[in-house]
DNA sequence: CGCCAAAATGAAAATGATTGTCAAAATCCC
DNA sequence: GGGATTTTGACAATCATTTTCATTTTGGCG
């Protein structure tokens, strides 16, 4: 059934900004979930296939996942520093991509733009400590 | 010295898009070229590091590198078919950029956009087989 | 030229995320 | 209940990338 999906996207909900799935695995096990790696691979494949949730690639690599607020079509502005990230919706990036591509032929244009940046919280001086 | 590195310069040069380490090590092996797979990685870190190369993830995890032809901040509109890739500037892209990273209290933004598509070569109808 | 130190090289092992395998367990249909 | 089907998860396998570490190369210097 689902029930080992929801509980993963469960999880996903309670997090702040874009977890690993190593993340999410060790976050169940923490709380008592019984719940194997490769199930929470396959959970975050389906929950992304189907929309449910969002994927990005760290620079190193790892696909993070989260899980978003809207179903259309958005990007992410993501705090480097605590992951804190804000969901943004960019029309005028959508025209670019789809002006930049015709522009040179191209069809069935696809995009992927992410934001990085230093959230106001982390950006103030850190006077504690 | 830089020798090694240079020829790893020169590979990617002759290359029309986007190549992963493993791919231009491949390349190099096959004119005969004595550089091990370390080598071309450490070679592509540092060309990438010193703005002389860009780097690229794909879809599945891998890093793909590519000399480009200025040194100016760039994107890429690549041809998710054949790989062909065209260098597009978009100033209206890091302006939106810039503006959605100060709307939300964020500094220090930085961005990636890459484009995909098919293009016009590759969109046409295959007639020929 | 010979010699030492620092940097570069590369073969092989290590790493680490992700995927595949396959048998056991849960669930469904009747 | 019973058998078919799907889901699960421990473990092995993959695969790009990194590390390790010993050897080679390079550069400076007398």
């Amino acid at each position: 059934m689902t029930t080992r999906r929801d509980a993963v996207h469960d999880t996903l909900r309670k997090s702040e900004g874009f977890r690993s799935a190593q993340d999410v695995y060790a976050e169940m096990r923490l709380h008592g979930a019984k719940i194997g790696l490769t199930t929470v691979y396959r959970a975050l494949q389906a929950l992304a296939d189907g929309g449910k949730v969002d994927v990005l690639r760290t620079d190193d690599g790892e696909s993070v996942y989260r899980a978003c607020a809207t179903d259309a079509h958005h990007h992410h502005l993501v705090c480097r520093r605590c992951g804190h990230t804000v969901e943004v919706a960019g029309p005028a990036v959508e025209r670019w991509a789809e002006m930049v591509g015709s522009e040179h032929g191209f069809t069935e244009i696809t995009h992927t733009v992410e934001v990085f940046g230093t959230c106001s919280s982390c950006s103030m001086p850190a006077r504690i400590g």
